[in-house]
DNA sequence: CTTGGTTTTGAACGACTGTTCAGTTAACAT
DNA sequence: ATGTTAACTGAACAGTCGTTCAAAACCAAG
């Protein structure tokens, strides 16, 4: 076997990967050519199919990849009182999603343009997700009329975040996920509330 | 001057626009043709051409119309109290978002695909619009840290409701505007509360 | 240096892209 | 019936698209 140490396969990979990433993310899936990534690779368009067997399958992968290291990240947290889980998951929800502006971008806006198979996997990783803020929820016995509702308005206003916030800008990320948590909290009422 | 009454161009126009608006949305500015935009009106590509001086126009007009609408929708809202106005807001924005599923998707969703100067001037729109709950909350001093985070927390929060709600879903609509409306009374605290 | 395998090139494939326009069709006013 | 003109067709334009593949380049092991 030769050529192990050394290999460029080992290089090219990722950097295929990360040009697909920005450039979907800055221009759209279906705007982006394989040669226009090539290109940002520094390679020509044929090297390309040698780290996919597909544009499909590129885009595929950067979003599954992303929402099961969301999902691994979540689970792995460690869990202590519902209030302080909740806590924690507004806090990592935020700054995970921050530290990773193209993948979330990705992951959010070119669901409709994944072949029927791969939707159903993508949806599924995001479905659990969610599932580990509704438990959280669940534990809690928060003031919520409807558990899955409330998960979905949580989600949707933390990811709104990342539409607006740029780092540099008028708050720091802590302050914004101070007043986020804020927001949440009062939003769920008190621990242990009736319905 | 002929042709001024049966002229079909008072049909072929509003139907070219509705067959993008629903293709874009679908599918995506980018992943949608002409030539397809033509089949599903029932005409060949040439003739857009007398609707539209080109594809970009297209998008763009879909999206200032929308956005124009949704403003004017929302600043000939009669005032009342703050509450009211806060309640009233929650209500029309999930209720008029809920009646165009698809100009909301590519007004969300298409904005990178706008040249700079169409951009721009989306942009702007939005950010009228948000200054109508923005001034919303300054006129109840509701109990918020900081006024533009909640404004835009709460859009995004009731943006969110068009990915998952479907008519003859779990919920009916009321219900889901009782549920969000009661997430953003708690969220924005008492009226006139201390920061 | 030779061998063997990985990686990349460069060119080609047929299909599709947005846009233009001369020519045809059709409905109105007269 | 005739003239006028808006509306549409059908074909063409010059590019670009995703994908394939034989040949070349490259590098490590023997």
């Amino acid at each position: 076997m030769a050529r192990t140490t050394g290999s460029h396969s080992d290089i090219t990979g990722p950097r295929v990967r990360a040009a697909a990433l920005r450039l979907f993310a800055r221009h759209g899936f279906a705007a982006v050519s394989m040669r226009q990534i090539a290109m940002e690779v520094g390679v020509q368009v044929g090297a390309l199919y040698n780290y996919t067997p597909d544009k499909q399958t590129l885009l595929f992968e950067l979003m599954r990849d992303h929402m099961i290291e969301l999902l691994r990240a979540a689970v792995t947290f460690p869990r202590d009182m519902p209030l302080a889980d909740l806590e924690n998951f507004v806090r990592f929800h935020i700054a995970f999603h921050h530290d990773r502006p193209d993948a979330v971008f990705i992951a959010y806006m070119e669901l409709r343009n994944l072949e029927p198979d791969n939707f159903a996997e993508i949806e599924a990783l995001r479905g659990q997700y969610e599932a580990v803020l509704e438990s959280i929820l669940e534990a809690g016995r928060f003031n919520v009329a409807d558990r899955k509702i409330a998960t979905l308005a949580i989600i949707a206003m933390l990811t709104g975040v990342s539409t607006w916030f740029r780092t540099g800008g008028r708050l720091s990320l802590g302050a914004v996920q101070e007043q986020y948590w804020e927001m949440v909290r009062r939003m769920v009422g008190p621990e242990g509330g009736s319905v």
